[in-house]
DNA sequence: ATTCGCAAAGTTTTT
DNA sequence: CTTTGCGAAT
């Protein structure tokens, strides 16, 4: 590689980075604040190593997110072709490193990986058979220990109940019978993945050491966010060679809920003594008075290392701190700033994001943003594989996989109905556990389980001859596998034989996860196959289906947007019991993470931040007044532009008592009960302007504070409201329910084609439509200009 | 065996 | 308000 390509690398970096690129030997700890350009230094430091002649396949660079090391692999593309470096998450790696090794740690390679809704099965299998007295503890809370527990590393051989505690003590039973039927199952849980390939390395010496020396240069992203078990991996990953560098911010972490722990990036002095620190504290994102305020919030932790964070960027617009009466005002004036500030400031959709606590908070959001036309793509990717009709199909392709999965077995035997009933399935399992058998080897030699009648054993027995003959093909595309599925079992015309609006529904969920199928083949021509496509299945994560390319407002929970920019963001619901999060409020370590996490949520933004709260909040059925969110009360607020309620707006005044951000903040205090007395979230009108005040009043609290920066709320009155209106529709876009099967349809674009398939409902309606040369494509139709070709 | 209806309970964040 | 689970009826 020549002096100018490396100088290429070094020049874009300042001092900080520049060292931490060219560190090659040794372990490396680089503290990365929000914004510092930690994405660069990796990229650039991988490039450089590359270029220093270290070969990249003995580079490994395990990320936190499918995205994050899609983005590191782009980026690394254009900095150092044809590399061949590893990127991927924990999950992936383990994953992959099992199927070849599974048998070392008594698995099969075609083993199943669960998720949390299939574990919640076998863990109500495991309590079944353990007989235990479960009238005080609910399966969940089952899952949520047993994965505490592997998340800290013990083993449910390990697990020794405290003497005494009652709960301990039943888990003790049902965590090894869980494990157990795990295994007969050959079906590992997402925490399995990791603490399996940690029991691999120490169960095989040799192995360990050729992983260790392959992967002599091993980076790890989002440190402060690890667990034990990963903790376990790395340290085994790295005895012999210590070339390892991970990067973090110990103000970042928010997963402690999941078991991570800082003192793994706490104590990174400690294991590696001879480690080069790097601290990254110049911000480039973000403008200073968003600085300031994530700054003066992040003081109030009191367990961190003190870290200043400081920039060169512009002062920028003060941050804006508002109460709204309700939800909906809240969201009817994001989406309609959202909307002015496209039409008329210059923005782009995708400029925007709004943050919230809880996934339940994006409903009204996406209520306002339609009705204000403005499109938008709520960041939760389960949510497609959690449908019950997806969920089957894909339990037939998990059994063809991996025919001992009887998680997969139990779901499907009987779906679409085949009379084969509880009692049945009941004599199948008993049987199959007398004989240490798969419940699918069971059901085959069901002639041996006398209880049987002729009937059920006539069906069971056509259930496994059509498993045998999916099975023949089930190397095939995964496309081909799914329609053959659909053809044996008639599943679409089972979905759709009552006629139902719903049940055309889900067949139209069925039809897209053969599109879905049909382009995971296409990209994956060599390294594709039935278990690559349950695996990419298995382990996608929220922020991987968020498209940053795509033109749209983005709506996701605070965890989610964690790695991610935006040059205007809105953070809503910030209330007492929403964040901090009621189930968090116990003590202070949780609280402090709660913080941690409204710090990343600001520190997102680059330049221009909305915090907002309402004075009402939908929750248990009917509207409760709220109390602000103390973490309010920490801001600078002397310096931000705040909005305080009007006097009408005020709940109650016992809650101006308790309330700390109004305490003090109002006058006259006027009782109001129709704010608390409920308004229907599927309120059909657009917006009513007699739902605000004048501006004025809005801005009162302001003025009789101090003066700020001018920077007037906008909000819509009268005309003008009828002219943004206007505007809106001059866009005329056709209704998502006027769309039918078999219609012609115009894009602007692709031409004309016709509609294949329709799928999902209100904002998520997606048409399928063919332009014959131009193959399929897919749109939203709340957002897409689909026209209706006349006749 | 399946379906329907009612009651109760539970509401975070995610690989 | 939602979802889930259980029990009774068909």
């Amino acid at each position: 590689m020549t002096p100018d390509s490396i100088s290429q690398l070094l020049d874009p970096l300042n001092e900080a980075q520049r060292e931490a690129v060219q560190h090659v030997d040794g372990p490396m700890l680089i503290l990365a604040g929000p914004g510092s350009g930690k994405t660069r230094v990796v990229t650039h430091r991988i490039a450089y190593l590359i270029a220093q002649g270290v070969p990249s396949h003995c580079i490994l660079a395990l990320t936190f997110t499918n995205k994050a090391a899609q983005e590191m692999r782009l980026r690394l593309d254009g900095l150092a072709p044809q590399h061949r470096v590893w990127t991927g998450t924990f999950h992936k790696f383990c994953a992959r490193t099992l199927r070849i090794h599974a048998p070392l740690v008594g698995l099969a390679e075609n083993f199943t990986i669960y998720d949390t809704g299939d574990s919640k099965k076998v863990v109500k299998q495991a309590i079944q058979n353990c007989e235990v007295d479960l009238r005080h503890h609910s399966p969940d809370s089952f899952v949520n220990h047993i994965s505490n527990l592997k998340n800290k590393g013990v083993t449910a051989e390990e697990f020794v109940p405290r003497p005494g505690h009652a709960l301990e003590a039943i888990i003790g039973k049902v965590f090894p019978e869980y494990q157990k039927l795990l295994r007969l199952a050959n079906g590992v849980d997402f925490d399995d993945l990791l603490l399996h390939c940690v029991e691999l390395f120490r169960n095989s010496p040799e192995l360990r050491q050729t992983f260790d020396e392959k992967y002599a240069y091993f980076m790890v992203d989002e440190y402060q966010d690890t667990n034990l078990a990963q903790y376990q991996l790395i340290r085994l990953l790295n005895h012999s060679i210590q070339n390892l560098a991970v990067t973090g911010d110990p103000d970042q972490s928010i997963y402690g809920w999941r078991g991570a722990t800082l003192k793994n990036i706490l104590g990174f002095e400690h294991d590696y003594p001879n480690v080069k620190i790097v601290r990254l504290e110049q911000n480039y994102r973000s403008t200073k008075s968003i600085l300031r305020v994530a700054d003066q919030l992040i003081e109030n932790n009191l367990k961190r290392k003190h870290k200043r964070l400081h920039s060169e960027n512009e002062e920028g617009k003060p941050v804006r701190l508002v109460a709204y009466p309700t939800p909906q005002d809240e969201a009817i004036d994001i989406a309609d700033s959202i909307a002015l500030a496209i039409q008329k400031g210059g923005r782009r959709p995708r400029d925007f994001a709004i943050f919230y606590r809880t996934n339940a908070l994006s409903r009204s959001l996406e209520h306002s943003l339609r009705l204000a036309g403005v499109p938008y793509q709520v960041v939760n990717g389960h949510e497609f594989y959690q449908r019950r009709e997806i969920k089957d199909l894909v339990a037939y392709l998990h059994l063809l996989n991996n025919p001992r999965d009887n998680v997969a077995f139990e779901r499907i035997v009987n779906v679409p109905p085949r009379k084969i009933g509880k009692v049945t399935l009941g004599r199948i399992r008993s049987f199959a556990e007398d004989n240490r058998l798969s419940m699918l080897e069971a059901a085959r030699s069901c002639d041996s389980i006398s209880a049987i009648s002729k009937v059920p054993n006539a069906k069971i027995k056509q259930f496994v001859l059509m498993m045998d003959r999916l099975s023949e093909i089930r190397s095939v595309e995964v496309e081909t596998i799914i329609k053959a599925i659909l053809d044996e079992t008639a599943y679409r015309d089972w979905l759709t034989d009552d006629g139902s609006e719903e049940g055309h529904e889900r067949a139209g969920n069925v039809d897209e996860l053969v599109v879905a199928a049909q382009e995971f083949d296409s990209e994956h021509p060599e390294d594709g196959g039935l278990e690559r496509y349950l695996e990419q299945a298995a382990l996608v994560s929220d922020t991987d289906v968020w498209e940053s390319t795509a033109d749209f407002v983005s709506l996701m929970t605070m965890h989610a947007a964690k790695g991610l920019e935006f040059p205007c963001v809105y953070i809503v619901g910030l209330e007492d019991g929403l964040l901090p999060h009621e189930r968090s409020s116990n003590d202070d370590e949780e609280i402090e993470e709660e913080r941690r996490l409204f710090f990343v949520a600001i520190t997102r933004t680059q330049e221009e931040l909305q915090i907002s709260r309402a004075m009402s909040r939908f929750r248990r059925g009917s509207y409760w007044p709220t109390i602000a969110s103390r973490f309010l009360m920490e801001l600078p607020r002397q310096s931000m532009a705040v909005f305080e309620p009007s006097s009408s707006e005020v709940n109650s005044d016992i809650l101006d008592e308790i309330d700390p951000w109004l305490h003090g903040g109002v006058d006259d205090k006027i009782v109001d009960d129709s704010l608390a007395a409920g308004i229907p979230e599927d309120l059909d009108i657009s917006f009513d302007p007699a739902m605000f005040e004048s501006p004025e009043s809005l801005t009162r609290g302001l003025k009789d504070r101090q003066k700020l920066p001018s920077f007037t709320p906008r909000i819509f009155t009268g005309a003008e409201f009828a002219d943004q209106q206007e505007k809106l529709r001059s866009t005329v876009r056709v209704h998502p329910n006027a769309f039918r099967i078999g219609m012609q349809v115009e894009h602007l674009d692709y031409g004309i084609g016709t509609i294949v398939m329709l799928s999902g409902k209100a904002a998520k309606k997606t048409a399928t439509v063919d332009f014959s040369d131009l193959g399929k494509k897919r749109f939203r139709l709340a957002f897409c200009n689909l026209q209706i070709v006349d006749e």
